[in-house]
DNA sequence: CCGCATCCTACTTGATACTG
DNA sequence: CAGTATCAAGTAGGATGCGG
């Protein structure tokens, strides 16, 4: 009776996941498009860095968002753990051949965004404008 | 007193946000990354559509994602709002220049995507499976 | 030195109801 | 039809302390 609104908004959640389930697009946005991925492969894209270095080099993640985004991008095979068991231990992480590949598209992105950021930027100054003045 | 660990969570927050300001990848990721803009967009990319159609395109995102979504691209120069003072009223959304702009690099995404999801899914099962073996 | 586990906060998202 | 406001809930991010 009143479920059927509710049916219906589940049922549309449940089309929705399945359709999100079924986008590659989505699933390497996830990925790439997290807060700190960018930036870890990035720091990456020289050479094999040890944890330490990282978490130097991109100041402002925390060990255990540096730790979770390593992890993420391990499990998606995108970067190597290596694991040296001297004492104390030491840790390198190096980007695969596919976390290599990704490398274009980033630059890509990269590029896009250096080359508009000041359109994107003017039109969001001009949009401000806008509201505060309605406001 | 009891502010120091407010206070340096505070500050730590403002090195990192200046940081993250100086980076004009990040802010565009921040959009184009966003959950529900690159759907947006690309549903937008054959034309002008309508606030409902969108809605129904896109299936899954909520009549506030839906708008939240369109105002941070309007805002940022991506999309223009067009409002008829119709009875009902009447909304069309449209790329602009900028927003066009950007479909390639979107394109380039989705294709990198597409081509080594399986490469990704394959890397996630095998990370998953060890990760198993060794719980 | 590395990273895990815990606790805690804040932001994001979503459902619902209401205005123009 | 389009958009806004409010409230509840889930999730991400960060601080800290312990263990390998």
């Amino acid at each position: 009776m009143t479920r059927t609104a509710e049916q219906r908004r589940t049922d549309a959640k449940v089309v929705y996941d399945a359709y999100m389930a079924l986008c590659p697009t989505r699933q390497v946005m996830a990925t790439v498009g997290d807060k700190w991925a960018g930036l870890v492969v990035n720091a990456l894209a020289d050479g094999p860095r040890r944890h330490g270095e990282l978490r130097t080099r991109i100041a402002g993640a925390s060990q255990k968002m540096l730790t979770q985004t390593l992890r993420a991008l391990e499990r998606d095979g995108l970067v190597t753990r290596t694991v040296t068991p001297s004492v104390p231990v030491r840790v390198d992480y190096e980007l695969t051949a596919l976390g290599r590949s990704l490398l274009p598209v980033l630059q890509a992105l990269k590029a896009w965004s250096e080359t508009h950021i000041e359109d994107v930027l003017t039109a969001r100054e001009a949009y401000d404008a806008r509201e505060a003045a309605n406001a």
